[in-house]
DNA sequence: TTGCGTTGAACAAACGATTGTTCTATGTTA
DNA sequence: TAACATAGAACAATCGTTTGTTCAACGCAA
């Protein structure tokens, strides 16, 4: 058993409240300078290191976050708990990590667990829209911060991108390469992405004067699965799309393996947007042209924000929204691959 | 804030342990209908849940474990992670996730954080040989499993693949298709994997009476860069080799990238091979032939391993090696994408 | 009526730290 | 010399649970 505060204080022949205020450097403190070196150097010999439970107890503060995700074998998710434990290690904060696979009672179940744990704050990001989990966060006065997705609009700190602009531009560059008929594997409507991305894909549908059809939108969710299930309906049509606008990339993924059982080639006879612009996007063949965010970003942002929180003490409102920049790459221009355009322009945050 | 046995105690007009028993269903309760009734439905109302921080100081259990690992956004990790959660959620215990890096320091300080915290164990993925962090652990008794990568041979619960022979299947594959000049991407020998692979590799070699090269073998490290810098190494020199052993798939991931940079087709100009069967291995143009281990069940075992530990109070050293798999794809068979081979058969595992 | 066994709970001591308050020498000033 | 600061630490309450022990009241038999 690592040694406690009152063992050392029979070491040093003093009460354990000295041990903790020379530990501490406590400044209401008046010590001998005598006292102080036989603590210190007692403290040094047996590298004693307060109980974090009990501190925790004390202080009411634990220093662990948590961060509720859907997958974290997904590289946008992997990614962004990066840029949260980035942010908060150095800190002196833990990260709990809680994967809920989309399922509305694991997440729940998951932040109770963390609520009964007392983490000092949550990062959400598998939110849906009018989230009960987020109300209850609320209700509960747990400070946390929503990310990429949120439950209610402005109700909560949060981070993202404008997914509407997001939606718009890829779908826009689509309609500039001379597609008229463009699919969309559509997120869900329970989730702000999923609306979001589809409002900026109709907008820039109707902004250059083409018919708006329907049947070209698929929802697909957020799986690779998802895509090829999706993906492979729209090109099964008669009258296919020769260009698709997926809600995010691993779904991207999952239309191009189809296209590809199909016989279609990429870009040439159906081009591929995706969202978030992972990692694997650019290392597919072709490369996927997507929607770049800034995800590590995401996460360190996210932790700044929860931590503020944590220190005011007072819940926060803050947004921060990165602009989302588009990445053009083979799987929509041939030959796009070039390393000149693997690379966004650095993305800035308004608050 | 949340409601405490102490305010539930005034309301229900009994003593707190008389609450915390009925909470508990303590066996040695011996208690009136009446008052039993009184207090579960005040449980109920007020949805109490026990304060899991003073809870871990009494019980001197937290229901953490933690994961230790290099990067959370290299798949194998990720894929990991889910199996340790997977294993440990449904058990009751909460995860918390650190990323060292491949850095010794942020390894220690990481585990000396989680000790403070209490954690009731730490699965560990990013050990060395020799590694001080781990005899740490084993000196300050904190149930510890090695994953992947072993430290002392024998002296820690582990769990992993048989690394020579995976070493070895990956070679002599190479070796029946005919190549007889054969790299090695090679880990670093400071790591299990990074000796065992190679000597795997080296044995292969041997078997098929090729002649040893040196300098056939460039050390990449676990990196996508790493394995770019040391494929470009092996694929200029005038004798370049045919084929080429990654030790992980990521490295084998950079050296794809490097040889389609110089012009070179794969698998026709230069086969390779990885190591892991990450998810994206297989998402590959063209795949990557690779040695499959089952990953989630690394992590999932890992997780048995450290709760039976920490749940008889003992350590343990049982190891639990799993039988790597060669996966052949079309990084070193033309045409060899067939579904029938994209999926290896099951693994089984032996103590 | 006394004594005893049960029942049904209250009591109290931890777990290990933090921190406002109190106490005791010692030294200083009037 | 008496009164009083002040330095240097000890004291003690507290955070919220858990759990071994004690206790009061009641019923019942002798």
């Amino acid at each position: 058993m690592p040694v406690t505060l009152k063992e050392l204080a029979v070491r040093a022949r003093v009460h354990p409240s000295t041990i903790s205020r020379v530990a501490n450097n406590d400044p209401s403190l008046r010590i001998a300078p005598t006292t102080r070196q036989r603590i210190e150097t007692l403290l040094r010999e047996t590298e004693y290191r307060p109980n974090g439970v009990a501190r925790g107890l004390k202080l009411r503060q634990t220093f662990a976050l948590a961060v509720v995700i859907p997958d974290i074998t997904n590289p946008f998710f992997a990614a962004l708990f990066r840029g949260v434990e980035d942010g908060a290690s150095p800190r002196g904060y833990n990260v709990l990590l809680c994967n809920t696979d989309g399922s509305p009672e694991r997440q729940r179940s998951h932040l109770h667990s963390l609520h009964a744990r007392r983490v000092d704050g949550v990062i959400l990001a598998s939110s849906v829209l009018r989230d009960p989990s987020v109300r209850w966060l609320r209700h509960q006065h747990i400070p946390h911060v929503l990310v990429n997705r949120f439950s209610d609009d402005g109700q909560d700190a949060f981070v993202g991108s404008d997914d509407v602009v997001g939606g718009l531009v890829a779908t826009r560059h689509l309609v500039e390469l001379g597609h008229r008929r463009i699919g969309h594997l559509a997120g869900k409507l329970t989730v702000s992405t999923g609306v979001l991305r589809r409002r900026g894909y109709l907008g820039a549908i109707a902004d250059s004067g083409l018919p708006a059809d329907a049947a070209l939108i698929a929802e697909s969710g957020y799986t690779e699965e998802g895509g090829a299930r999706a993906a492979e309906q729209l090109l099964s049509m008669r009258d296919r799309p020769t260009a698709i606008f997926a809600v995010t990339d691993m779904t991207a993924v999952g239309a191009c393996t189809v296209a590809r059982r199909m016989g279609l080639r990429i870009p040439e006879d159906v081009a591929v947007v995706g969202y978030n612009d992972i990692p694997l996007a650019s290392r597919l063949v072709p490369g996927l042209t997507t929607v770049h965010v800034p995800i590590h970003e995401f996460g360190a942002a996210a932790a700044r924000l929860l931590m503020e929180q944590i220190e005011t003490g007072e819940a926060s409102r803050r947004r921060v929204i990165f602009n989302p920049q588009l990445v053009v790459r083979g799987s929509t221009v041939g030959g796009a691959d070039a390393p000149v355009n693997r690379r966004p322009a650095a993305a800035f945050a308004t608050e």
